[in-house]
DNA sequence: AAGTGACTCAACCGCAAAAGG
DNA sequence: GCCTTTTGCGGTTGAGTCACT
């Protein structure tokens, strides 16, 4: 495994580790500690550099390495934390004892990357990716629709849509989209149940990946067109929660998880207007009763998809498809034995400490 | 059994930040 | 404040392995 040696300039030896080479390492440190990687190869009679030292004791010979497959629990926290930090890997890494970055890494690259593209999730937005759905819905609906030997999914490495609901649906995101740029939308506009159950599909998700405090999306803003982080909000927003901070003595960057919901729910978000507005947002707020609240006339806010966590007393229908109704049985292996609707935080998560 | 392509993962590279002088 | 060195991180590579034909 590994690479070979490109060069072997001044001694100094590349490529994969022999065992006599690894446990000069060890007892090195053992001994003495991994203070300066730089002298530390001279000291222990490796020929080796410090940066080639450092990698494989850190990635591989560190006692407390764990080493095998990742845990349902782990993979779900990598989902969750790689939403939240990006490509982060070593701040992932630090919350996921024995794991090391470079493990992470890999396995985001080489299952979890390419199980969110098969479910047709960007796996860099976490988001469904829209883009894809449009094409495809356009491909499907004229020039190829009785072409069998054509079929854009496969050529973007997705899993097949079968459901033509959903292709629809996608059309109808993005013609709604480009119905509000070009101010053509009407006021009554009746927003498509499809375009809901997608929406509500792609919210428990976001449950599933979106279990932290609020106070995390300030920092990456996850370009998710249905979940606008803190820093979206306007400006009459933030003005409640600083009402509500000055109210409980508290700083904006401490308001806990279940506070949130509960005091951008007391807000009309009917008001939110601006110029990066929310994709659903005018139609939604409208006309729309996503979640089966006890006021079935409630508006649809963000702030009542913010609030869908398991803390939030609005539950979604758990027998809601996922994105389009069928997991695989790969899927089912990372997601299928845990309710989203009732995923938890990891206890080895603390995410203040990302602020 | 042999060939082939996909997958895995240890290790490397280059860059940026931090630390030291 | 500037320069040099060291450390850490993220992206990429490619040999070994596996699965399929």
């Amino acid at each position: 495994m590994g690479r070979v040696p490109c060069c072997e300039k001044n001694g100094v030896k590349k490529g994969p580790w022999t065992p006599e080479e690894d446990q000069k390492l060890i007892d090195y440190i053992q001994k003495h500690g991994y203070g300066n990687w730089r002298t530390l190869p001279k000291n222990a009679g490796l020929q080796r550099c410090g940066k080639s030292c450092r990698l494989r004791w850190t990635n591989y010979l560190r006692p407390d390495i764990k080493r095998g497959r990742f845990s349902l629990e782990e993979e779900e926290s990598i989902i969750q934390l790689h939403s939240i930090l990006g490509n982060k890997w070593s701040t992932i890494a630090s919350h996921l004892p024995g794991r090391t970055d470079n493990e992470i890494k890999n396995y985001w690259n080489t299952h979890i990357k390419k199980k969110l593209l098969r479910m047709g999730i960007d796996p860099i937005t976490h988001s469904p990716r829209l883009d894809l759905l449009y094409i495809s819905s356009i491909l499907n609906s004229s020039l190829y629709a009785n072409s069998s030997n054509f079929n854009i999914q496969s050529l973007l490495g997705m899993q097949p849509i079968e459901n033509t609901d959903l292709l629809k649906l996608a059309s109808s995101l993005l013609l709604s989209q480009q119905c509000k740029d070009q101010n053509l939308c009407p006021q009554n506009y009746q927003c498509n149940p499809q375009i809901l159950n997608h929406i509500q599909s792609h919210v428990q998700y976001q449950n599933l990946v979106q279990q932290v405090p609020y106070t995390e999306m300030v920092e990456p803003n996850m370009m998710n067109p249905y979940m606008p982080s803190f820093t979206d909000l306007s400006s009459q927003q933030h003005s409640v929660l600083n009402d509500w901070h000055r109210n409980n003595g508290t700083s904006l960057s401490t308001i806990a998880e279940e506070n949130i919901p509960q005091l951008l729910s007391s807000y009309n978000y009917s008001n939110y207007s601006t110029d990066n507005q929310n994709l659903m947002d005018p139609p939604l707020s409208e006309t729309t009763t996503l979640h089966s609240n006890n006021n079935s006339n409630q508006n649809l806010s963000f702030a009542s998809v913010l609030s869908t966590p398991s803390s939030s007393p609005t539950q979604l229908n758990s027998s809601s498809t996922f994105i389009n109704g069928s997991i695989t049985e790969d899927e089912r292996e990372s997601y299928g034995s845990s309710n989203m609707t009732k995923f938890e935080i990891p206890k080895i998560l603390d995410v203040n400490e990302f602020m």
